[in-house]
DNA sequence: CTCGATTTTTACAATTTAGAAACATTTTTG
DNA sequence: CAAAAATGTTTCTAAATTGTAAAAATCGAG
């Protein structure tokens, strides 16, 4: 659990990274302009930043500045390399490109965290391991080959462990808001899951809502 | 992995060389001056120093003479001869003046560490060895001819053995954050690697992801 | 218990991705 | 400057992934 300062002036954008990130476990706040994120910033204690750089007031370098010691993730509206280089120069820890998958700016927060030391590298559950650092999934010691879609699902189900995920939930996580499949889609992943990670038990299905990874902790 | 004690005062340039140094795989302490500093030697033990020689309290200098036997890099402000002379004679492993390039830093904190013996001189998996000093890699006592992207590449995925690491990734962190070709040199280079060094097996695709140099220890 | 709704299972086709090899371009070296 | 080496790109091919549809099984409200 860590403290994350959110930085977006699209409302919209800052809220969907405010519930994605509040699933995984970690307290958000959250600003919409550069001059409260650096009042908020004054007093304060937050373990990362995520950032946007086009803001109303302060713009997203002018923030970083007064962040000090502050793992940042800076958001870039487009993918353009200057703003990349600007921000890598300044210490930025990581950067992502607008748009992007929820899973994956979650997966790189959890990674930021890892570096500093307030995260976990690996979930054990029984004979089940799982390396965040090496996408890898062991059962007993032994690897088990996971497909792309298969390893994210399964990395969504376990960060939010306990909590039961509409299959539109798992959709938007995995697949990202603007796929338009059908939702049987989830079903038949979920059943490779199972099988592969012998997570029939654990895996639950909530009737005509989701599914839901059951950890007894 | 080694303990690296900074002590800067200068907030935003203290940050700056912890995260830089971290990413490398060390662990970073700060210290804003000098007392502290000396403070934090008294109690720790730190494989290498990075000392500023213009702090609040005592100055570098002042530090210096508490870390007994401690390896140090030191910061000089200006490029004046006397500080130099000063902190090679005092027996500085090495310095650096002001403003400086974090690889530079980066390349030079290694240097030091290897000459003490903290960092690995050579990497040893099977028939492979990497001896890091003389850029060189055997396969079964004979030398293998390596390009200096292949050298890079591999040095890479060593120094960050079992762990994913995206075509983006490797993009910046061997051919340079400005590099605007298509990732799939990426792949080239890896066959080419697997190749020279019949490291089929060992360096492990992630599929829509990356590679991965797999290594059991 | 029964029936319609929902989920699981299975198989398969479409799509995407990585590997191999050849080629083109750039850089280094003598 | 020319030859050689290194590097990056492209094309073709094999392999892996993934979405979907349809049949079978299961669930649960009444």
């Amino acid at each position: 659990m860590a403290e994350i300062l959110i930085v977006e002036d699209e409302l919209s954008i800052n809220e969907l990274i405010r519930k994605n990130l509040s699933l995984t476990g970690h307290h958000c706040t959250q600003a919409f302009d550069g001059k409260t994120a650096a009042a908020l910033l004054e007093n304060g204690d937050f373990d990362l930043l995520v950032l946007d750089i086009m803001l109303p007031g302060l713009d997203g370098y002018q923030v970083f500045e007064r962040a000090s010691g502050t793992p940042v993730i800076f958001l870039t509206a487009k993918s353009e390399l200057s703003d990349k280089l600007k921000g890598l120069a300044m210490g930025a820890d990581d950067y992502m490109t607008k748009p992007f998958q929820m899973l994956e700016l979650a997966a790189r927060v959890e990674a930021v965290l890892r570096r500093t030391k307030k995260a976990e590298a690996a979930f054990v559950m029984g004979d089940l391991r799982i390396d965040f650092d090496g996408h890898q999934v062991f059962l007993k010691e032994t690897t088990v080959e996971c497909t792309p879609k298969e390893y994210e699902l399964l990395e969504v189900l376990v960060r939010n462990r306990n909590i039961a995920l509409s299959r539109e939930k798992l959709l938007d996580m995995v697949w990202g808001y603007d796929f338009d499949g059908g939702t049987r889609t989830v079903d038949v992943h979920i059943q490779r899951l199972r099988q592969k990670l012998h997570l029939e038990k654990e895996i639950r299905t909530v009737y005509k809502m989701g599914y839901r990874l059951e950890v007894r902790e």
